[in-house]
DNA sequence: TGTATTTTTCTTGTCGACAAATAAAATGCA
DNA sequence: TGCATTTTATTTGTCGACAAGAAAAATACA
């Protein structure tokens, strides 16, 4: 409840960033559930501005996805389509696969510093066992690979699966409390060597692997879900 | 200039998808220059309306990277970067590759019938040497393939990726005026023989021979204007 | 009581106006 | 004349208000 308490002055044009920022962290943080209503003038009340900036925001975040928009109705928080989660994990793997690949072969030293930065945040977070921060330093660390590897268009649609990732994990973690895999701090840092090696077909084996190993323990809880649901 | 002189009654709503297709095409048709400023007010009117449309048409063009805004100032067309042109490449043929493996596994008959539409139509123009319906349908074409892979994500970005090769195809023709290559005609029906016989190898194969080839011609000419700006 | 129709309420899409930020022009000064 | 500073002009970002559309509520009617 203590969101925009603190500065009652801001600059012009930080408004929208603000909305936009905090609003799509919510979403991924599950935050606000999928499908949600999402009410401009309440939003407008919190943030104490009017209901332009808002609007604004929720069109960029339409614009990814992440909301969608009914003409003339309601907007609300996009649902996670279960029925297709295979073309989400097939695009995934691929784009684990390409990212790191290309990092292997265009990273720059100081990528590096970048990549093992969140490769240490997320040891952290899961010493800690602190779900959201895992989640979010895991989707940081994939990104920052994939920023390494110098190609927007690659990059783009990876930050939009991990994004929808961040979703998919935070349900996982949410009904399935009780494993933190250590396995995947190790494929981390074998993934760092391999790309500081510059070894670009065992960074995209391992890649491929790690992501591959991800999508296997997710979908065995959905498949076990799905079983549920069919039982009751 | 005879632009929206018809209907000076528009549905509510509808205003903001007018402005935002129309731009759209203009920008990748090369009607306006990348680099060209947009003026808001000068598009309200034009399209006789007021600028909170108009401005939400814009803010989804740069959602898809098509205009650059300067915050407090200007907007304009985005440039075409032809320095990092091989980025736009890779994923150009990895797509070309992916969304026709995909067509190949999952289309349905309905699907074909949309692709040889755009199929015949590409024929047609190019038998008219007519470049803009060439381009477009060229695009149309191979985003239908896409379509009938249903992964949204590989969809939503091979899209992006067309969008972009609509300006860059459209300087090369503007440069390069001779060559109407039946080939590809040629190249488009093996395609579709290979996606029709669910043969993903083959799809795979001349999708990525297809990719190759165009990228191949353009970076012939690109590579020959390079020499030429050095020359100067 | 149940269904069809009207009325009301609520939310969104659009508008015109104003203010902040920047660029351009004008002025001052050496 | 050349440069720094002030003034003006232009353009963007934000605001409050209003009207169109759709949902919900109320009413009429069988």
């Amino acid at each position: 409840m203590t969101d925009t308490d603190s500065l009652p002055e801001r600059k012009r044009g930080s408004g929208v960033k603000m909305v936009y920022d905090l609003l799509r962290d919510e979403i991924l943080d599950l935050k606000i559930a999928p499908g949600s209503p999402i009410d401009e003038v309440q939003l407008a009340e919190r943030f104490k501005m009017s209901r332009t900036p808002i609007r604004e925001a929720l069109v960029r975040l339409a614009g990814e996805g992440l909301i969608e928009t009914l003409p003339n109705r309601s907007t609300m928080v996009s649902s996670i389509d279960f029925m297709n989660l295979h073309t989400f994990f097939d695009a995934l793997v691929l784009m684990y696969r390409v990212t790191t690949r290309l990092a292997a072969q265009s990273h720059r030293p100081e990528d590096l510093v970048i990549i093992r930065g969140f490769h240490e945040d997320y040891a952290t977070a899961l010493k800690a066992r602190d779900h959201l921060t895992m989640i979010a330093t895991n989707a940081a660390f994939h990104a920052a690979i994939a920023e390494a590897g110098r190609n927007p268009y690659f990059t783009g649609l990876f930050r939009r699966l991990l994004d929808e990732g961040r979703r998919i994990l935070q349900l996982y973690y949410q009904s399935y409390e009780e494993h933190f895999p250590q396995r995947f701090v190790d494929e981390h840092a074998a993934i760092i060597a391999a790309i500081e090696a510059r070894d670009i077909e065992e960074a995209d084996r391992l890649g491929k692997a790690h992501a591959e190993a991800i999508v296997a323990q997710v979908q065995k809880l959905f498949s076990r879900n799905d079983r549920l649901d069919i039982a009751l």
